[in-house]
DNA sequence: ACTGCGATGTCCT
DNA sequence: GGACATCGCAGTT
């Protein structure tokens, strides 16, 4: 049995770019009844307040996106294209509109129920290999929006081994509106990350 | 392997 | 009316 590290309040009070990196490699952690879903989190993306036109928040709060400007640590789930959830980690201090998208992550325990989630054709690193598919593996919805990420049932852990890929950095996935930033983060090489980084190409 | 497209709530001009 | 922090399916190369 290893000791695993429960965060607290003061891990995502930091700026929303450490936060970002920081959620690598930790442990999302999730009850389900007697059911425990825990995945490790690969791939993320920065979303923040000021001079960022990508992020929800830019244009002020809205009903949608009220918890992006509530406490740290809080979830903030959104509805998107109409069909499909995202989640993300609330960072800095409440009054700033600020998250980290949740992209990539990768199962380790209550597999066989996030396989249920995701419907009997999805296969291999097509279960959590994305921000939508990690919703729907873990069963995040429009019920979990605003919960605190260090509750009893809903928390982050640092595992006790914390050897760790390379960290690797991009633009972020599906933006078009902003200038874009190179505030996706992701472990390199690791399956579950939604888009592999490209492979290099002598000439285009 | 790649490309196009439908699904459609919420917020924007 | 149009765009959007997406995904899965169908059709093509």
């Amino acid at each position: 049995m290893t000791a695993q590290v429960l965060l607290g309040p003061a891990f995502f009070a930091q700026g929303t770019l450490d936060l970002a990196r920081a959620l690598l490699g930790k442990h999302l952690v999730r009850k389900v009844g007697d059911l425990t879903l825990r995945g490790r989190i690969v791939e993320v993306e920065a979303y923040r307040q000021d001079g960022d036109a990508a992020a929800h928040s830019f244009h002020g709060k809205t009903a949608r996106n009220a918890v992006m400007f509530g406490p740290p640590g809080a979830l903030y789930v959104y509805f998107i294209y109409g069909v499909h959830y995202c989640m993300n980690v609330v960072s800095e201090e409440a009054g700033i509109g600020a998250a980290v998208l949740i992209r990539g992550i990768e199962p380790l325990a209550g597999t066989r129920y996030m396989q249920q989630q995701r419907g009997p054709n999805v296969k291999g690193k097509d279960l959590t290999n994305g921000p939508a598919k990690c919703c729907q593996a873990f069963n995040i919805g429009p019920g979990e929006n605003g919960l605190s990420l260090t509750g009893d049932i809903l928390y982050l852990e640092t595992p006790a081994t914390s050897a760790l890929e390379d960290i690797a950095e991009s633009p972020r996935i599906g933006i078009s509106k902003a200038t874009e930033l190179p505030w996706r983060f992701y472990l390199e090489g690791n399956p579950y990350v939604s888009k592999p980084p490209r492979p290099f190409r002598n000439e285009p």
